[in-house]
DNA sequence: AGAAACCCTGTAGCGGCTAAAAGGTCAAGA
DNA sequence: TCTTGACCTTTTAGCCGCTACAGGGTTTCT
């Protein structure tokens, strides 16, 4: 199986093959007369393994520890389990901040009214009002209080 | 104001403010004799009012069109509702595939029974089975059918 | 024979910072 | 006075996970 095969059969990007190869998630394919790379089943399964963590959004450092463990099997379950952990707590943190983003953005857009001037839009105004140190709907951390003169 | 005291009184990062120069979110400022950068109120609003955006996720790209719109007032205020229901429209996207994840992961990590030998981890086998192209709880996009002989 | 489709390597770009290197400036303390 | 340390300056490179060139070689189809 050439890089295309391999790209055709996984719907991976060629490039992003090379990719993982650089990275060390793939191991260097043999290498046909000319140069091109030779892919196997075993090659198509660990891709396929990869593509199958990266849509669980888990990182590449993560993934390269997960193969670690395919390759030398009998060691602690326990890592494995905590770094599955460590992503379901990633993916619940950013979860909970989009919520918070809809929100904010939903209660953003009712401010815009009829008015159709810059000057007159409230979503503009809504922005400003952080910078002005308002009581803001999104953004409370640092209220930015006019410096003493 | 220099540049630490406007970075202590909004919260952003020295480097962060320089780099929203560098990328002319905002002006380049007034030098002192010695060449420090010197701020006033303007400066310190307009930053809150990046930084507000950047708390909605608004990207930079975005925010300097938002910067022109304060700058030349009057002008069309469809343009703004168009970039906030936009950005609405990527957040919403992103909070969705964040929903499934986080499922995906839930179920993952229930798979990790008592087992504690990498060759009976429950999540591993589940990862894995994404390779043999069996049915698989994430990732059904390219199912991997071994290549023909 | 020539065009199109594939492959190769190496490098640079995306966004939004963050950090480090290598130096200049200034106020307070020994 | 000298030194320490906190600040400031610039330029440059790194992070992540790709993606997209440029500039070549090879193979396949017509």
């Amino acid at each position: 199986m050439r890089i295309g095969e391999l790209a055709a059969a996984t719907g991976v990007d060629a490039e992003t093959i090379r990719y993982y190869e650089r990275e060390r998630l793939l191991d260097a394919p043999v290498r046909q007369a000319n140069g091109y790379r030779s892919y196997g089943r075993q090659q198509l399964e660990r891709l396929a393994f990869i593509r199958h963590c990266r849509a669980l959004d888990i990182p590449l450092a993560d993934i390269r520890r997960l193969i670690k463990f395919l390759d030398r099997p009998g060691e602690d379950c326990g890592d494995i389990d905590r770094l599955i952990e460590a992503q379901l707590v990633r993916v619940r943190t950013r979860l909970q901040s989009m919520q918070a983003l809809e929100k904010q953005l939903t209660e953003l857009r009712k401010s815009c009214g009829a008015a159709h001037a810059t000057t007159e839009c409230g979503i503009l105004h809504e922005l400003v009002a952080a910078a002005h140190g308002e009581a803001c709907i999104c953004h409370g951390e640092f209220p930015v209080t006019p410096i003493k003169p």
